[in-house]
DNA sequence: GGAGCACTGTTCATTTTCGAACACTGCGCG
DNA sequence: CGCGCAGTGTTCGAAAATGAACAGTGCTCC
C-alpha cells in the first residue's frame, strides 16, 4: 500500500535541499525544506512530519557533526516519535555509532544515492508510523504482560510478584486466575 | 561504584582473543573466550554474561560482516537484555549503522584503543544492567501512564480512550479520578 | 428552529474485588 | 525431634468497581 509521508529536510546548502527534494519527490507525499535548525519547535508542531532528514554540518569548517547530533536531541526532545536520518558528507565509522546510539533512524553519506535515500526516508517513514499506531494495549492485556514479567522475574514465587506489582497475595492469585496463569 | 562484569569474546583470531583479555582484565570482573559462533546458547545460559564482544568477520575472505549480523541477531534473540558490542577490521559506515539498526550496542573498529574497548565494554555492560533491572512498574503506575497515553492520544476525548483501554467510560471516569487526572 | 448526533458527567442497584485470617506444606537448624 | 520461618492456596464479610441509564451541552445540517 502507497502511503503518504512528510518529510522535513534541513540543510545549510540550498544545492542539497534541491537535490534532496529532487530525489524524494515521487517517494513522499510532501517535502519540505529548511535551512536552519532554528525554530524546529514551530516547525514540528505546524506539520506532522513521519521523517526528518538533517544534514550534520551547518557551520562552516567545522566537522565533527556535533550540531547535527544537537539537533538530533533537539528533535528527539520534541517529539520522540519522529524518526531522524542523519546525513553528512565528512561521517567517519565513529560519528554513525554515535548518532545511532543517540536515536537516529539512519545515517546516510553525501553524496546519496538517490535509490538508498527513498529506501532510507522509506523505512523511516515506517518506523515513524509503527511508534505512532503503537496504541496503548487494553488495560487488560497491559496487566497480563506485566504479571508475566512479574512472575519470571521473581521465579514463580507469588508472594514476591505481588509485592512488586504493589497488590496482595490474594489479589494476584485472583488475575492470575482471570488470565488463565 | 565497580561493577562486576562478566563478558563474552568471540573471535576466530586466538591473537584478537588474548588482546581482548588483555585489555579488559581489570576493568571487568571475567572474561570467557570462544573462537566460534556455535553453542551460543548453551554458553550464554551457563554463564550470565552482561556484553558480548563479538567479531564480525569468520570466513576467510569474507569481509561483509554477514556473520558478525547473524551472531548478532541469534544472541538478540536468545537474550535481548544482553548488550552485544560488535568488533570489526573491514567495517564501513555501512556496516556500522547496519549493526546499531539491528541492535548492537556498540561498533568497534580493529585494531582498537584499549581504553576505548574498555569504555565501550563499560557503557554496553550498564545498558544490559539498566534493562535487567528495569522492573515491571506497579500495576497502579502502569495503569497510570497507559490511560495518561490513551488520553493523549484521543485528544481527551474519554470515550474513545475508553474504548480504547477497553474499559467503560464510567470506569474511566474513576480510573483518572483516583490517578487525579 | 429543531432534530440528530456525539460527547460529557453522574447516579445506583448489582457484581466483583479486596485483604486479613486461616490451615497447610516444606525446610533448615539447634 | 520440635521450633520458627517462608511460602502456598482458600475463605468470607466488608468495601469498591461496574455499566446501563439518565440528563445536560454543544455542534451540524436541513
Amino acid at each position: 500500500m502507497k502511503q503518504a509521508s512528510a518529510v522535513l529536510v534541513i540543510d545549510d546548502d540550498p544545492d542539497v535541499l534541491l537535490a534532496a527534494r529532487l530525489a524524494l519527490t515521487g517517494g513522499v507525499e510532501r517535502v519540505d525544506t529548511e535551512s536552519s535548525v532554528d525554530g524546529l519547535d514551530r516547525r514540528l508542531a505546524a506539520a506532522s512530519y513521519e521523517v526528518a532528514l538533517v544534514d550534520m554540518n551547518f557551520v562552516a569548517g567545522c566537522r565533527d557533526g556535533q550540531q547535527g547530533l544537537d539537533a538530533l536531541g533537539s528533535i528527539l526532545q520534541i517529539d520522540p516519535t519522529l524518526s531522524v536520518v542523519l546525513m553528512t558528507a565528512y561521517g567517519g565509522v565513529t560519528l554513525a555509532v554515535e548518532a545511532l546510539k543517540r536515536g537516529a533512524a539512519d545515517f546516510v553519506l553525501k553524496p546519496w544515492r538517490n535509490d538508498k535515500l527513498v529506501a532510507a526516508v522509506g523505512a523511516a517513514a515506517g518506523l515513524t508510523r509503527g511508534r505512532r499506531n503503537a496504541q496503548p494495549l487494553e488495560l487488560d492485556a497491559l496487566e497480563r504482560q506485566a504479571i508475566e514479567r512479574a512472575l519470571a522475574r521473581h521465579e514463580r514465587n507469588i508472594t514476591l510478584a505481588a509485592a512488586a506489582l504493589g497488590l496482595s497475595r490474594a489479589a494476584l492469585y485472583r488475575r492470575m486466575a482471570k488470565h488463565g496463569l
